[in-house]
DNA sequence: GCCAACGTTGGC
DNA sequence: GCCAACGTTGGC
């Protein structure tokens, strides 16, 4: 199984939006790197939902339910969506700040990568983000 | 609201 | 194919 990182800014959509949706449709993705991301899904793994310019945290774990398949909103070009559901909240926000403060996540895309919307993470430092999440 | 970092576009 | 100009993202 593989991890992820979601960005999303929440007063587009927000972790509680996909919590009320029960599900929900990962799109607006355009960027190729993030694109290539979403492609490498497949059903089953899981992520994180990291609320962007609000919050700047790690709100809670999403599960991939459909792998990739053409983005709706997309009038030209090539991108895709994934569809994912809601696992778990967490029950502390592991925010940005926290994660830099942690030397082991500094290699996160998160931190290296700032503007990456989609990003991959590693094994453990997902454990280590749900522990420090309180999941 | 500012601006650094980065991606994209287009002239050459 | 290079690179300057421009646009966007997102932390601060």
């Amino acid at each position: 199984m593989n991890y992820w990182l979601l960005k999303s800014e929440p007063y587009n959509y927000s972790y509680d939006d996909l919590v009320r949706d029960k599900r929900g449709c990962w799109d607006g993705v355009r960027n190729y790197q993030a694109r290539n991301n979403l492609r490498a899904m497949k059903k089953g793994d899981r992520g994180f939902f990291y609320h962007s310019n609000e919050g700047k945290e790690i709100v809670g774990i999403i599960e991939v339910i459909k792998e990739y398949y053409p983005d709706p909103t997309a009038t030209k070009g090539d991108w895709s969506v994934v569809d994912i559901k809601p696992i778990k909240r967490f029950k502390t926000p592991v925010s940005l700040t926290d994660i830099k403060s942690v030397s082991k996540l500094n290699e996160m895309a998160l931190v290296k990568q700032m503007r990456l919307s989609v990003s991959p993470v590693r094994k453990k430092e997902f454990e280590l983000i749900c522990q420090m999440g309180g999941v």
